[in-house]
DNA sequence: GTGTTTGCAAAGTGTTTGCAATTTA
DNA sequence: TAAATTGCAAACACTTTGCAAACAC
């Protein structure tokens, strides 16, 4: 039964958000929130499914992915135009970005203090703010 | 004479850069530095151009906009999956982002403290440290 | 059963590329 | 004239959509 327990917890995950545990949310929940923190893509989520031998489209990949992103189970970060990455870490935090290899690292937000925010322009309120730390690779 | 310092402007630019300059990149080039601080996506500038009777073809567009990004007159910046805005202003500073509207607009690096960065990791240098403070409509 | 969800394939975006024709120096 | 640049159209990568079949409750 050892299986069972986080099963479970993915499962009323899902009944919280108001989604119905098919067997792809499932599975997919799973890869997602069963691992610690994660950065993924639609196609390197699809990847990892169709590797675990799970039958899901690309097509319900990117709609499950936006699901779980309104229910404010995942956090879509942008970073890079063109491809949109998914962050399973919802709680105030930022990131590095490595623009060598696209790879995305979670900065606590303890580690950065942003301070003297500007106040929003009149009829607008701060959504979010997201501080973006792009690396490259050294010169040495 | 009063249009001649701004185009000698324009054409000494290019030519620093390094860029021939063609017909397209002059017109391109004053569409972009003669008025101010800018955020443009490639299609709203080939729109720009259209509208002033200036024949030059998207790819162009685009190719020029790379050009000038990698010749240092231009900062790409992303806060959009999927559309790419090219910012004329290549100073150190940060950005509002109109979520609504797509709208970008400049917040000057003094109107924001950001303090405490973590190192960068082993092997890597920052390039660019990005803070976008993300806006919505404010619910009345 | 009824409404939801899925998968497929097609359509859509925004962007890049190959190459002949044109332009610049 | 030689090399760089342009425009077009085709190709691309990623994402969304329409709709019939499959599924959850």
């Amino acid at each position: 039964m050892i299986s069972t327990r986080p099963y479970a917890e993915v499962l009323a995950r899902l009944r919280r958000a108001g989604l119905r545990p098919t067997r792809q949310r499932l599975a997919l929940a799973k890869l997602l929130f069963e691992s610690g923190d994660r950065h993924v893509t639609a196609e390197a989520l699809h990847g990892e499914a169709e590797a675990a031998a799970i039958r899901v489209s690309l097509a319900t990949v990117y709609n499950t992915l936006h699901q779980f992103t309104h229910a404010g189970l995942l956090r879509e970060v942008v970073v890079d135009a063109g491809r949109s990455y998914f962050d399973t870490n919802i709680s105030d935090h930022h990131h590095f970005f490595y623009e060598a290899s696209g790879r995305l690292q979670d900065v606590p937000s303890a580690e950065v203090k942003v301070a003297d925010l500007p106040a929003p322009p009149a009829g607008t309120e701060v959504a979010r703010v997201e501080v973006v730390i792009r690396l490259r690779d050294r010169a040495s």
